[in-house]
DNA sequence: TCTGGGGTCCTAGGACCC
DNA sequence: TCTGGGGTCCTAGGACCC
């Protein structure tokens, strides 16, 4: 990442989606349109996107759906299980629409993205900031919001004030100082970018409670509290660009694939045909990014939330040489299960964790006879890979994956692939 | 019945080397 | 008798993000 501690005459927008999956569940859905609608995280457990009647109703972020669905369906609302192929379509439809509007766009979440606007001549940001929202709207279907400033954490503040205050109408343009210091002092410190909840209740403590406040503290006390992330924040509220835009995104250094399960396993079988499936999706990503591995992490955990007896343990191994060659991940994975399976619990979820990523091209020399890159391993998960892409996930699937999959978890309220199978494209009447 | 699943970065402390 | 201290690498754990 570029940083610079220098006064920016950058201009920085944050284009960020307006209750994400719900808004995809709309573009194809009109009826869900001005109910409340929420969308749950995987196993229909939280909910993870709220629509603005929800918030209504004074359902939080993070809710259980079963706590709340008979107040939802009062309300002449529903309940969504999440659909990720549909929002990770929809996202690269909104972020090819945003990348027209600046040649420097960072993508920074499923949701959100940074432009920088600062390289080129725009007469009106206010008038480009409303182009933005209305073209993804036209284009996607998706609102989104506009927040400018001239540092991102700054653009985090603007856009906050562009989706909260109704008259802004999604967004705001944060470059005047007197308007900055405005919306700073109506800034609770623990709504900042980068401070979370431990830094939050240590600064109300010390008696600094609004972003101004933390602007203006005294920077020893700062540098003595706070690490150089914190600083940066600072630095950020006050108008020095300290977050460089960040346009390619670097390899993912770990990857993890867990889930919990649609009820309490305790066959070790069963628990093995998760692992496989989990090795499975996490060695794809781990070529779709051109990189092998060099270390192995398998873990398994009970319910938390049950009385009863916990069991949660990890067993982990080093990857000689580095490899995503999924038949022999998923070997080594079982392996690693035995060890750490213990036979008389109730678990709730397992998961796999890929560390120590590097390149492709980056294994050692030495090791090139024993590499999956040098037979015809490599092709088997290339075609592997094109198939399944090509014809559906699982189109070609590892016989240690199971066929039954009774562990997997509950989706009980999917809306249809409307935009990546063909039997779900909506029909026009 | 039912309580998410990914990620990143930073720091402290131990191991090891010279 | 003498067991310093700096550098580097690794790991675990904390804090944060969506």
């Amino acid at each position: 990442m570029r940083t610079t501690g220098l006064a920016s005459d950058e201009i920085i927008a944050l284009v960020d989606c307006n209750n994400f999956y719900v808004s995809c569940e709309r573009v194809f859905n009109p009826k869900l349109d001005k109910i409340p609608v929420a969308v749950l995280s995987n196993n229909d457990g939280c909910m993870v996107s709220r629509s603005a009647e929800i918030k209504a109703l004074g359902i939080p972020m993070g809710a259980p759906g079963f706590k709340w669905e008979a107040v939802v369906k009062k309300h002449g609302g529903v309940l969504l299980s999440s659909n990720y192929a549909l929002y990770g379509d929809m996202s690269a439809r909104v972020m090819e629409v945003l990348s027209m509007f600046s040649p420097e766009l960072e993508i920074y979440s499923i949701d959100e993205a940074f432009l920088n606007l600062g390289g080129f001549r725009i007469r009106n940001l206010d008038q480009y900031a409303e182009k933005i929202r209305k073209t993804v709207k036209k284009w996607t279907g998706i609102p989104v919001s506009v927040g400018i400033s001239k540092t991102k954490t700054l653009a985090k503040i603007a856009n906050h004030f562009a989706k909260k205050v109704p008259a802004f109408h999604g967004s705001l343009n944060l470059l005047d100082d007197t308007r900055i210091e405005e919306a700073l002092k109506r800034t609770p410190v623990g709504e900042i970018w980068g401070i979370g909840r431990q830094y939050d209740k240590f600064l109300q403590q010390h008696g600094i409670k609004t972003a101004l406040e933390l602007r203006d503290a005294d920077e020893k006390f700062i540098d003595h509290y706070m690490t150089s992330v914190g600083h940066k924040t600072v630095l950020e509220l006050k108008g020095y660009s300290c977050i460089g835009m960040d346009e390619a995104p670097a390899a993912k250094k770990g990857i993890v694939v867990s889930k919990s399960f649609s009820k309490q396993v305790t066959e070790k079988a069963e628990l093995a045909e998760a692992v496989s499936t989990y090795i499975t999706r996490a060695a794809e990503k781990l070529r779709s990014q051109k990189t092998v591995a060099g270390h192995l992490t398998v873990f398994l955990n009970t319910n938390r939330f049950k009385e009863g007896p916990q069991y949660n343990n990890s067993a982990c191994t080093t990857l000689v040489p580095h490899t995503a060659y999924t038949p022999e991940l998923i070997k080594t994975a079982l392996e690693l299960l035995e060890e750490v399976w213990l036979p008389g619990f109730e678990y709730k979820k397992a998961g796999v964790m890929f560390a120590d990523i590097i390149a492709e091209d980056d294994v050692p020399l030495n090791y090139l006879e024993t590499n999956y890159l040098d037979d015809k391993r490599k092709d088997l998960m290339g075609t592997v890979d094109h198939i399944n892409r090509r014809l559906g996930r699982d189109t070609l699937f590892y016989a240690s994956s199971g066929l039954k999959k009774e562990w997997e978890m509950r989706r009980a309220k999917l809306s249809p692939y409307y935009t990546t199978r063909w039997n779900d494209l909506p029909r026009v009447k």
